[in-house]
DNA sequence: ATGGTTGGCCTCCAA
């Protein structure tokens, strides 16, 4: 099974993109993050049309996330659990062909000083307990999405330059180390575990993408049984190269049988 | 060189 994770920045500025990208890759699955649009504005008659059922959260103007699959999504949830009072459309998760996968849109957490670090600390919180329920549940499950978190020093063009950015705190990858260590396999580094400047991000502003200033913030986090099917995770980089690009690139990953 | 861009929305916010 090939599940693809794409934060989109706008799923109706991006649709061309995006459904040329699904045509020619042909995931069997693929997470959407920042759709960026009300659930029933969703066009969801062009992925119909390429095949696709889909399971939308979505609000105005900002956020919103979808899984898309082949087959139909089962027992689909809308939310992380804990603080119901949160209104945003940051996940959903559905079962697929017997593993639970979840699109996730992580708060971004910057400016640091404001509530919006402390909120994003409380989201990683909540989706560490949330994990260990699905470990202890014993399902298969995979974690893609835009986690807004630069795990390692070698995951951005410098270091230096965001060590005081929420994307990169010490407390930040801290807290992302306490969610794998539970005992989740981080997909791409486990394939690649040499690889430097692979990243799934690159801002719009000063000239990032020609000049590679990129971060990996886009990850698959893997349950022991979907680590056990892991066969390959990549970063197709074509996409953020086109006309209209969003600001992040695919990351695909496959799963035997 | 203290720079620069995009999307949604409605005058700036979020990234």
């Amino acid at each position: 099974m090939r599940i693809a994770t794409w934060n989109v920045n706008s799923v109706k500025a991006r649709l061309g993109n995006v459904t040329e990208w699904l045509d020619s890759a042909k995931p069997d699955v693929v997470l959407f993050q920042e759709i960026k649009c009300e659930t029933a504005a969703f066009p969801l008659q062009a992925f119909q049309d390429l095949g696709y059922h889909c399971a939308v959260v979505g609000q105005k103007a900002y956020n919103g996330v979808a899984l898309l699959s082949r087959e139909e999504p089962t027992d689909i949830i809308t939310r992380l659990p804990g603080e119901p009072e949160d209104e945003q459309a940051r996940y959903v998760e559905a079962t697929v062909g017997g593993i639970r996968i979840a699109s996730l849109y992580l708060p971004n957490g910057n400016p640091v000083g404001t509530e919006k670090y402390p909120y994003k600390l409380r989201w990683m919180d909540r989706l560490k307990a949330h994990a260990s329920s699905l470990l202890a549940s014993e399902v298969p499950f995979v974690l893609g999405g835009d986690y807004n978190v630069i795990p390692e020093a070698r995951d951005v063009y410098d270091p230096a330059a965001w060590v005081t950015d929420a994307l990169f705190r010490p407390e930040t990858r801290a807290k992302f180390r306490e969610i794998t260590h539970l005992g989740l396999v981080e997909a791409f580094r486990a394939v690649h575990p040499t690889a430097e400047r692979a990243y799934s991000f690159w801002d719009y502003q000063a000239g990032a993408w020609p000049r590679d200033m990129g971060l990996r913030i886009d990850h698959f986090l893997l349950s022991p049984q979907a680590a056990d099917r892991l066969v390959g995770c990549a970063i197709d980089k074509g996409p953020r190269g086109q006309e209209k690009a969003s600001d992040h690139t695919p990351v695909v990953l496959e799963l035997a049988a």
